[in-house]
DNA sequence: CTGAAAGCGCTTACAG
DNA sequence: CTGAAAGCGCTTACAG
């Protein structure tokens, strides 16, 4: 016997009652004489009885699970997430399902599998960045699960989200380089299937037309996210090619630091020479040096609004119509982008 | 219709035939004619069938699901412990269920509940900084769910758990500041509760003693976890009242960041004037400004251990004995105690 | 006020 | 080779 946990069947036997009482009783069902009640109530006391989500889950085809996939659960930003999510899941009487997809598209796509044959109640979902085939996702809706992407949403799919201004975050960004003087500012943009990423390489090419600076289409490097190495090596090269470089928006505070070491190994000054801001406002980007000027997400709000967005078209009567909704990100300026 | 999930009854009724050999043909059962098979097969395909592990879970008195309640996913630490667990349950079959205790007691307390509602087949637990009554966990353990502990264990449990060698840790980081020429080093250490402090405190009183150092009793000041404004305030009040001060070793990394504050905000030189260790080895430390030396401890290799645990507990027919894995801890020398 | 029955989705021992 | 029945734990419409 796995588990030791008391049923009802045990209560209502050695009360010998029905099963039914006991259920009843244990729910304050009108029609109950107190002294039945009280006989079940102190048994299951006595037993810590809990009702078997399983059972009810079964019964009322609802499982008050909600099952999240997320790249990397290791990530500063994702961690604040997940907590926003358990926060508000857990307010609300939910239990949170995590899978991480490690940033694969078939381990994203086995995770959303167990996650529907868990037949978790909503799912809430950030896209690995190999993920261009959609049709693990399809198979949600038209099985009719709600789904909510955060951060990292696809198009062209009938769900809500939760993201962050990215265009006006990385227009923000490469404008303030621009205001402090930088004329030949790299782009270090990330995958260019993830939305996050065409939409910071958007506000940054904006913000260049705005100030009518001239583009040059070497100055954007793809490097994928979290590979910081892959930013040192990209700006290595560029500073080693003899192209001027007098700014750098990194698409994630990984690959901004990953600009810093470059920078720093080649004995160039920040911010004096090379002013550099990353994206995301990592946790410790304040402590690095030089500390580094970053466009702030709100993580933890994400995963509770993402979280309050999944439950109500969970607990909607009739599919609601899709929202979008947009969290504001904020310029933190430190020593990095700091010339006055 | 919540779930638009198709079900075995569902694909019985179209073939018209039973739901017995539906469920036979899924999961090729010897005796069912291939004809009959195939046609299940198809439609299983077709209308992208997955086996309800609700009704399963039922039936078999087995979820597949594994409950974690940890302190915050939030640190990086215990993130990595996150991403062992998750990766080590995945590939076994297992789902993973996470509740974070926010470091409350009663929310530990809670999440418990659910999870044991939830009839999770084991629990990883790791406790709060304030939990000191253990009625929750003893009822676990009465009701013969599986549990193990990770980093914050509890003693005096009849569980299993994964640790890393917290003394050996403590131990070998201060007679590293020892070895560098320190003489008279503070111990920020964490709440006497958990045993991870207080056998990093026994290590830390070990070196001293081994090493013949007089041990200053106000040399030792309780932080908590994760306030690193607490252990700025403890060193800046230290060195205010004169008291002096060549060595710092601090329970955690957060701790350690702390005194390296309040320690630049002095003027005082590290590592020259004060060398600071700490402990967990926090990914970043190494970026700080200066970095900081840190005993590392292996977090995703203690998720996957723990996993492996439980998974060996559940799987066990009967009860095995309890088991303590230690892992080993590494110290990092960083600039912040590198006098060379 | 209480109980027997049916059903959620699945599996399997028992018949045929 | 296939089906009817029982049961996992719970709830609730239906009787009494």
């Amino acid at each position: 016997m796995k588990s030791g946990q008391v049923t009802i069947k045990d209560i209502a036997k050695e009360l010998n009652i029905s099963c039914s009482t006991v259920s009843r009783a244990l729910k304050d069902f009108p029609g109950i004489s107190p002294t039945t009640r009280k006989a079940v109530v102190a048994l299951a006391d006595k037993y810590n009885y809990r009702p078997n989500a399983i059972a009810l889950s079964l019964r009322n085809q609802k499982t008050n699970i909600i099952g999240v996939v997320i790249p990397e659960t290791v990530h500063f930003f994702f961690s604040t997430v997940i907590s926003g999510i358990e926060d508000e899941a857990m307010k609300e009487g939910y239990n949170v399902m995590i899978c991480q997809s490690n940033e694969r598209y078939e381990r994203e796509a086995d995770s959303i599998d167990a996650l529907m044959g868990a037949r978790v109640d909503g799912l809430l979902v950030s896209i690995s960045r190999e993920t261009s085939d959609l049709k693990h996702l399809e198979k949600v809706v038209a099985e009719g699960t709600p789904m909510v992407f955060f951060d990292r949403l696809v198009e062209g799919m009938n769900a809500s989200s939760v993201i962050v201004d990215d265009y006006q975050g990385a227009y923000d960004a490469v404008e303030h380089l621009i205001k402090i003087g930088c004329k030949h500012i790299v782009h270090l943009a990330g995958p260019d299937n993830l939305i996050i990423c065409r939409k910071r390489k958007e506000g940054y090419l904006s913000a260049l037309e705005d100030y009518e600076i001239t583009f040059d289409e070497s100055y954007i490097v793809e490097c994928r996210f979290g590979e910081e190495l892959e930013a040192e090596k990209a700006i290595n090269d560029l500073l080693k090619s003899g192209k001027t470089i007098d700014g750098v928006f990194a698409s994630n505070d990984m690959a901004g630091l990953g600009a810093i070491s470059a920078i720093k190994k080649a004995n160039i000054k920040i911010p004096e020479e090379i002013a550099v801001v990353g994206f995301s406002n990592w946790q410790f980007s304040s402590l690095v040096n030089p500390s580094l000027s970053s466009i702030s997400q709100p993580g933890y709000e994400m995963g509770r609004e993402a979280a309050k967005l999944i439950l109500e078209e969970i607990n909607a009567k009739e599919p609601g119509k899709r929202q979008v909704k947009i969290l504001d990100t904020e310029l933190i300026v430190r020593d990095s982008s700091n010339r006055q």
